[in-house]
DNA sequence: CTGGATCCGAGACGATACTG
DNA sequence: CAGTATCGTCTCGGATCCAG
């Protein structure tokens, strides 16, 4: 790595210039964790709350998912080390998930997404009528 | 709409309550546009630009990306109304992609999901080479 | 230059059944 | 309770060819 891969940014160039990373950037492994319905509802599932939870507990909180891809979608966090996972030797088994660090920052970042998403889905509900309106009885320009 | 989808709130509960909302909410939708790797790529790339891109223009912008996923990418963001597609009726035809105000957010979100990832890769792919050795070595508890 | 149309393989995802 | 295993479906996404 050392940020040899993100497209050559000139040494004297302005901050805030981040670009689309190569394709070979690992970067990209990172981002298209997060780029997953269940990974960003697990990450802000969880960021809300105050300490971890069980895997029963946490899929309640987390409508429509199943076991298979709360499993699955725990598994590839905890690889990243996003999520913690803490096995108590009792019986019944107990298991409990909670957020590294670095999974309450991306935490933060998903949450965001899903207040930012709840604060303007009335706008966006209305765009969608129409575009889906229009399309159709206007033809596309160009093609 | 009108806030009844999100898993009920008690009206006097504290703020910073977000909750991964009931399968019905519309939201949901919204952040599944949002939870998919070139919407974030686009927006983010859009979003470091002073002004509006022509389509190739754009996709040069976004390596590995396909003529295909792109169209399809900036229709989605189209009819949601985060993306302004603008047709001059030149010869050759000219098309401008732009941010509406709403798409500037947005923007802002994925931009800051790709920065994350770029400051934080090292560490996760560390954490990654450490979960692939054990795993293997050392069987799982419990399952 | 800006797309559309089509084919196709790979992986996402859900449903169900089973286990320590 | 906390998973694993298997199966079937469906969509994503890449490759390719075509057109105004």
């Amino acid at each position: 790595m050392k940020g040899r891969y993100l497209m050559d940014t000139a040494p004297g160039e302005a901050k805030g210039t981040w670009t689309v990373p190569a394709v070979e950037c690992p970067s990209r492994t990172v981002v298209e964790v997060l780029a997953n319905k269940w990974a960003l509802y697990v990450l802000g599932a969880l960021r809300q709350q105050p300490r971890p939870l069980r895997f029963n507990q946490l899929g309640r909180t987390l409508p429509g998912i199943t076991q298979k891809m709360l499993t699955q979608t725990l598994r590839t966090l905890e690889r990243d080390g996003l999520v913690t996972r803490t096995v108590y030797p009792t019986v019944p088994p107990r298991v409990e998930y909670g957020l590294t660090p670095l999974g309450h920052e991306a935490g933060l970042l998903t949450v965001a997404i899903g207040e930012w998403a709840l604060a303007h889905v009335d706008h966006i509900l209305t765009a969608r009528q129409a575009f889906d309106a229009q399309a159709g009885t206007e033809p596309r320009p160009v093609g």
